[in-house]
DNA sequence: CAAATTTACTTTATCGTTAAAGTAATGTAT
DNA sequence: ATACATTACTTTAACGATAAAGTAAATTTG
């Protein structure tokens, strides 16, 4: 293991001085032809390699994104960070993978990320009124993906949720449904709020709506969705799930029950991770909003008189048609 | 956006150098319980955040690891990404994410990675010869996972692939088959050969080898496998697939066509991203396997005279029943 | 009680890069 | 031919944190 060569080795070798030598590999204007192509032989020959963290200390910015969520097991958050990347990685920057235990982004982990000198962030956790605040005075432009938060200072991107309540609900009764039944999680979260509101909504125009039909995943899992369901005695002939993996722990549940009941999901993960099931679900342009929300932040970030307008977007839905209703 | 609060800034504030706050922030302890006290409420309330890109430089470790690899969208990636990210996080390292296009670490890959200043580098693909030895004389420890690599000297962790070929083997039979089909990556990946090694060991042994019976995926994406297999006329009564992601392709196009086949895949993807089909497949403790991985990259970035030694583990794997064969 | 040690700091110098200001040599305009 | 601009650099001074070396005062030791 050798030392790493700096522009200071590259200037000796040269008999430049570093910051000629500085100019000349960032391609400023002021060194000739010549010049150049002996820097930059030099360089590469030495085996020299920009060293990041000390540019981004003189520039004041790392071209570094911080991607927070609770869990990378969930599809829904790996998909987008994979479009993220992609996006990200064209207009130059990079991604930090940052996990805030039990879904809140605490003090310590804004801090922490913040530390690390990103330029940005992009959350699936909505950040509390106290951390939108922080990301305001530190001047770190910050942008929820999937949900809108109850501070309504915060930017976001997410799908037209109530629209999508609106698609499952008819589609549940177009199948023939007169007894559906809505499994949310905890309504704090403003996207299932509206995908309830939006089911409700629509099944209440068709006169089907029933509040006794609402389960909602306040202490239980999703695997003991179904056995709730079972216990409760209700007995539905479908159901809307808040989302696909949570469809697919009812599927799963109920087909070891020996039961085929009507289910509709949402966010569509299938469209991006093969599985053997094509499940009814609500879908959006993921690649599109993962791309307009890296695009939004990188705005902000570059041009911070942006930071004071609110960017808030809702992406449009459609109904997915699979096997399971 | 007010300006960053710096060291220098609770030095003036409280009074004291600039290094007697560095030293009290760090714990060190020459630094007396009130001064350190005056210190840290200074730190707190002047809203003080470390700048890890400074520390980085000073230091010259940045307790970040690059996590390379083509595609997050395959979930085998994410789910690893899950748990070395947990592994990471609770060793005190943070996770930076690097696609290389076309599968492939360039040069350009590697070095853009070095100039983040990463400590080390996890990837999942293999890496050249000479990327191999460049990580080398630059002194950043790279450990391959899931695979090994064709130059012998690079550290890896994978599953135990030619066993996992000889379960699918005898499970296929075992089921039935008469003629089973291998359905593999291209064999220039040492995972692909092994897999298919233990495969054919163990049907030569029962004798039902068939070297007409393997479809290569050379310039055949997953989704051409099956029409490949139906315009060959090769009737197989079982297949062996390289990971789960082609059985699953392979599964859908089947049952689009009537067809209902014996199906094995490989990783047990659905024991981390629940989907309601139970595939059956080569399972193996991916959670360990990232951990020991976390647990020896951090071993040999702090511990250098380390990194002579080579490291290179076989994981157990075991056959995953599921409604596929 | 003088010398040695310890405590609680401060000062200096550096990590690698780069903006800003400075300079010497050459070219251009009047 | 003198003033003025341009070219091709160099020098200086940061960015923020910290290791190493220095110092003054307080405390302990022989």
């Amino acid at each position: 293991m050798k030392k790493r060569i700096t522009i200071k080795d590259v200037a000796t070798e040269t008999g430049l001085s570093m910051q000629a030598v500085s100019r000349a590999l960032r391609g400023k204007d002021d060194i000739p032809p010549a010049t150049r192509k002996k820097i930059l032989e030099t360089a590469e020959r030495l085996g020299y390699v920009k060293n990041l963290a000390a540019s981004a200390l003189k520039a004041g910015h790392s071209r570094l994104i911080a991607v927070i969520y609770d869990n990378l097991l969930n599809p829904y958050f790996s998909i987008m960070t994979a479009y993220l990347q992609d996006s990200f990685k064209n207009l130059g920057y990079s991604i930090l993978i940052v996990t805030a235990p039990h879904g809140r982004i605490t003090k310590e982990v804004f801090f922490s990320t913040v530390s690390r000198g990103v330029d940005g962030i992009i959350t699936f956790l909505e950040p509390s009124a106290e951390v939108g605040s922080l990301a305001m005075s530190y001047g770190v432009p910050i942008i929820l993906l999937g949900r809108s938060a109850a501070c309504g200072r915060i930017d976001y991107l997410k799908t037209d949720d109530r629209k999508g309540g609106t698609l499952a609900a008819a589609h549940l009764v177009k199948a023939g449904c007169k007894t559906p039944l809505c499994v949310i999680e905890k309504m704090d979260m403003t996207c299932a709020q509206d995908r309830f509101d939006g089911y409700k909504e629509e099944l209440t125009k068709l006169g089907l709506f029933d509040p006794k039909m609402v389960i909602v995943l306040e202490n239980i899992t999703p695997e003991q969705a179904y056995a709730t369901i079972k216990n409760s005695g209700i007995v539905p002939d479908g159901i809307f799930c808040f989302n696909d993996l949570i469809a697919f722990d009812i599927i799963n549940s109920a087909k070891k029950d020996g039961v085929n009941i009507k289910v509709v999901g949402y966010d569509n993960i299938q469209e991006d991770i093969n599985i053997p099931y094509r499940l009814t679900t609500i879908g959006s342009d993921k690649k599109q909003m993962a791309t307009v929300a890296a695009e939004v932040l990188i705005c902000k970030i570059e041009n911070p008189e942006m930071q004071k307008k609110s960017f808030q977007k809702l992406h449009d839905v459609y109904l997915v048609e699979g096997e399971s209703a």
